[in-house]
DNA sequence: CGCAGATGAGACATTGGTGTCTCAATTTGG
DNA sequence: CCAAATTGAGACACCAATGTCTCATCTGCG
């Protein structure tokens, strides 16, 4: 079944997204099986971490999905999407630090399939004057994505609260850290 | 003399920055220097790798004094980090990416000093009223410091033009990414 | 109970990177 | 111009992680 092999990999990702050198004993340990079994599952490192990779995209694509980024005003579609990649900010974090794997071209190409999405959300918000021009879509993305990492790696060491990784991330990054003298 | 170096870990960072597991054949390429020197003046990986991190730290460091940030109003101290800090975005990015470099204890407390200083600027500027109360100094701090890597990583991979580097760290941080309908 | 399949523990060879060395070539300094 | 020092290129041993194997153990099922 599938189950088994999304669960070693979702052991990998809380091991990797720290320390991407972890060795494949540790990685075996946190998984809960031993190194033979997880030979017997992926059959090499670099499988490993490309399936894990592949496991976060689809994550990630998933995410957009259940967001419906295409639908509705796009402040909102960013809203709901901040809730639904949350979960596996993680997984975004892991994708975010091991650049490595986009010399896979499979693996570049369903980000760029990703990435082109997001782009487009803030392309959209642009037009109908829900987000600034003044910043590019491109990096608005970029942006985005890195502050989903810091989600998942700050919630992972726990120096922010899993309860207000939502808010704090969608907080920031539509409102920015000023206080508005809007409401006198 | 210690410029010699600095220069190799300027463009040890360069590699690193990208792929942490670069070998030290490339690091010593990208130096142009043969790994042999690369050798005489770093004992070794482990030591190279240290040097780089501390480089990075005392660099934040000195941009944080460059900025004054203990000084005037929290808002402009802030920007006046983002212009301090933006040239070595991508020694940030390093440090934000190798969690590794915190198990040595000196570089741990060096970076907890650092990062105290930009929390304190956060909570200052939230008593001043200029920061918003809702989002934590912690994880302003936090996310500050994931948009400067974020802007290491996209200028060096060409995808934000450096003269705009600056611009969209302090607007996108500050400001957020919706546009305010103040100006009708 | 007995069998088939899967797993864990450990041994073993391989390998790629690292650390160390030597020596020729080049540069520096007198 | 020569001597000293530095560097680059290459050879070499070492080592740790990986990949592969075997075998004992455990589990599920008839």
């Amino acid at each position: 079944m599938a189950t088994d092999r999304d669960s070693v990999l979702e052991a990998a990702v809380g091991v990797l997204s720290r320390r991407p050198t972890a060795h494949l004993d540790e990685i075996a340990r946190a998984a809960g099986i031993s190194r033979a079994t997880l030979h017997r599952i992926f059959p090499g490192r670099e499988a490993l971490i490309r399936e894990v990779g592949a496991l976060g995209l689809r994550r990630f694509s998933a995410a957009l999905d259940t967001a419906r980024v295409e639908e509705g005003n796009a402040e909102a579609a960013l809203r709901r999407l901040v809730d639904a990649v949350v979960p596996d900010a993680a997984l975004c974090a892991f994708l975010a630090g091991e650049n490595q794997l986009y010399d896979d071209p499979e693996i570049n190409d369903l980000w760029e399939l990703q990435d082109a999405r997001v782009r487009a959300l803030f392309l959209r918000g642009q037009k109908e004057g829900a987000f600034r021009v003044e910043l590019s879509a491109g990096w608005l993305s970029e942006a985005f994505f890195d502050l989903v990492a810091g989600i998942g790696w700050a919630v992972q060491e726990g120096r922010l609260a899993p309860r207000e990784s939502a808010f704090s991330l969608a907080e920031l990054f539509l409102g920015g850290a000023l206080r508005r003298p809007d409401t006198p």
